[in-house]
RNA sequence: GCCCAGGUAGCUCAGUUGGUAGAGCAGCGGAUUGAAAAUCCGCGUGUCGCUGGUUCGAUUCCGGCCCUGGGCA
């Protein structure tokens, strides 16, 4: 059997960080962290990155160790990740894995391993030309002869993975289909007990995801993206993408308006908390707590333990 | 008060030479195997301001009323 641990998911703005540190407290563990731009250095306003003071004296991993001009990748993530979680349970300890990133809770504890080689080899960049210039529906039309069962699952607008089916192909001389086969066979790396946080009423979310950017608004966001700009951070970097930093990067550039850029922020935030639940509905494991209005941390927190328990934890 | 323009989806608007209407955005749902806070796909949710009239049939034409914006007083 594989080691469990425990995973605290669910959307942006739900409280997750908050139940992984009393999880921590409660079971002797430390936190190992799933999202993929609190991943990044000087961005702690924006991501919602916990203070000192909320981290409570728990350990935390996976969290600020990346560069913002880096590019950080699910591949790297699972690597170190899994690194920090191995050494956690060598110590006796519970890992507790608390993010918001899907892909990167699902990879790691499936023990996922990715293709072998580095991006930087210059495919991706030729094909992504050929598909600017209009050389998309050829790709496609590649990729169906070069493997067909994967052009079936794309769809033919789906640039990225079809130039990343590509690229594998190009690179290894192996299909996806063959290589997302083998990974399946793979047997998952942990036992993920895992609670997925959300509010019952998607409307008190919403309210909670926009009183939340107001609140980094206050804390100074602005300031927080202009030096990254001003270290030297490129504007169209991985980190740059991040929901708030894009926006008020656009808005600073364009001496836009600042109070219309943290609607935007707002609203982005509210479709990425519905895409990262229509994540989580897959998993049918899941042990969900459904929030009221007004949560009550106590029971969040016995709701937890109590699942956990008859998970076998604590 | 008079003149003009307009009132169609949550918002901005298109349209119907009379046969109960469609785009963008928002919203909802789905996907996701080295960008994932990224990216891709699907779905129209409606007393066509109200009320009479003409008509087999009115959101469309005509009258009246209400509302909004602009102009003249």
């Amino acid at each position: 059997m594989p080691p469990k641990i425990v995973v605290v998911c669910g959307p942006t703005a739900t409280g997750k960080t908050k139940l992984g540190v009393a999880l921590a407290k409660a079971l002797g563990g430390e936190v190992v962290s799933a999202d993929s731009m609190q991943i990044y250095r000087n961005m702690a306003i924006g991501t919602a990155c916990p203070s000192e003071e909320e981290r409570e004296g728990i350990p935390h991993h996976m969290m600020a160790i990346a560069d913002p001009g880096d590019n950080y990748s699910v591949a790297r993530y699972v690597e170190e990740a899994a690194a920090c979680v191995d050494d956690i349970l060598a110590r006796g300890k519970v890992p507790i894995l608390v993010g918001g990133t899907g892909q990167y809770i699902d990879s790691l504890c499936a023990g996922r391993t990715f293709s072998a080689f580095r991006p930087e080899s210059g495919q991706r960049e030729r094909l992504q030309k050929m598909a600017a210039q209009g050389g998309l529906p050829g790709l496609w039309e590649d990729l169906q002869k070069i493997d067909p069962e994967a052009a079936e699952k794309l769809h033919p607008n789906d640039e990225r993975r079809i130039i990343r089916a590509l690229e594998i192909w190009y690179e290894t001389g192996k299909t996806i289909t063959q290589h997302n086969r083998e990974t399946q066979a793979i047997p998952p790396r942990y036992e993920a007990c895992t609670i997925t946080l959300t509010y019952a009423d998607r409307a008190d979310l919403y309210a909670r995801i926009d009183r939340r950017v107001d609140v980094m608004m206050e804390m100074g966001l602005v300031e927080e993206v202009k030096a990254l700009l001003a270290s030297g951070v490129p504007a169209h970097c991985t980190a740059m993408q991040a929901i708030g930093y894009k926006e008020m990067t656009d808005a600073v550039a364009n001496n836009g308006d600042l109070q219309a850029a943290a609607e935007e922020v707002k609203l982005r935030s509210r479709q990425y908390a519905k895409r990262q639940l229509t994540w989580f509905r897959r998993n049918r494991e899941a042990h969900w707590i459904y929030l009221p209005k007004e949560p009550d941390f106590t029971s969040v927190l016995r709701d937890s333990t109590e699942f956990l328990r008859e998970k076998g934890l604590g």
